[in-house]
DNA sequence: GTCTATAAAGAGATAGAC
DNA sequence: GTCTATCTCTTTATAGAC
């Protein structure tokens, strides 16, 4: 607040040109686009987006963040994560590009020095423990093997999801959701 | 046989470069290197290096090529896939590089136009029934539980290993081999 | 503060001499 | 079969109009 108006107006052009880059990429994949083609699709030239975004990986990488942000309100969370992130894999049918997009950063953000680094390391800081607590509920609950390691379970749950995700590409008939909930429903008593 | 003097040559020459990159990205690692450093490193002028092979994403595609043809000399197989698996996993925190080649050109691999993506499919083509025959293998003899389906337990695992090495390219302290490991213990009868 | 126009630096790829 | 020289296209940076 107290913001002056010309700054508002930046962010929430800056918000525009993200939701269209969004678009273009879950719709149209990531397939070294160039930043000429998306500024073209967003409609602003190239110095345009630049103006907003200083490299093409820090908007590749706000582009990642803005997904979590929309996932996180448009599916929202019943307290409970591995329902949450079944559905966020049901979604991702919906958004191979964007899925794409996530594999190949994933990798490049290895490099403590790329931009995406960070985002990809509070990612896993923040889903890991969640997922766990509710591994940790299931057992109370009594739902769940009491010899599971919730932290052990979270991880292989995580890598699963994000390794059926290449399958998936290369074979759309991989069923992303359903073979999480099957290999989960080993774990319940 | 019957090949020409010039001919083996240079399919020698050829291997030479490609064991000697596959030993840059290994060490090194992949950080968007460009084909000039490759060369430069190899020994090689760039057209040099481009006469052996068609283009960055094909060279690329043959050093991870060449990697599964070495890992699988050193590697013996014992005859149980699964445990080739983990034994790959174990060798795997020696090859950073290889890792994220792996992870970035799986990611890229599937628009079906890149050079990589027949690799990809083949290769999930040989290794998913290869696996599944392990599990199954498993089960005749009693050490595994009865209500696995080998198929999706396969897919699960490869699925897991893929996803794991992208948590330990972010945090080198997971391990990737135990987890695996781990897993699987949650199986046995 | 925002954008148009433009150019610099570097990548992959190619032509053609030797 | 290998190199020198060059071409095109990409990302990135800057100058200056509105």
């Amino acid at each position: 607040m107290a913001e002056r108006g010309s700054y508002a107006k930046g962010v929430a052009r800056r918000e525009e040109i993200l939701t269209a880059a969004l678009d273009v990429f879950s719709r149209e994949g990531y397939r070294g686009t160039s930043l000429r083609e998306v500024a073209k699709q967003v409609g602003v030239s190239l110095p345009g987006l630049m103006h907003y975004f200083e490299s093409k990986e820090h908007l590749l990488t706000a582009i990642l963040q803005k997904r979590d942000e929309v996932d996180g309100e448009s599916l929202p969370s019943t307290g409970d994560f591995l329902d949450t992130l079944i559905r966020i894999m049901r979604h991702n049918r919906d958004v191979p590009g964007l899925v794409q997009l996530f594999i190949t950063l994933a990798a490049a953000a290895e490099d403590p020095a790329h931009p995406a680094h960070p985002f990809f390391v509070d990612r896993y800081a923040a889903v890991l423990p969640t997922l766990a607590g509710s591994i940790r509920d299931r057992q109370d609950a009594g739902t769940a093997r009491a010899d599971l390691d919730p932290e052990h379970i979270a991880r292989v749950l995580v890598a699963l999801a994000d390794g059926i995700q290449i399958q998936w590409a290369l074979d759309r008939s991989v069923d992303m959701a359903g073979d999480i909930e099957r290999l989960w429903a080993l774990f319940e008593v």
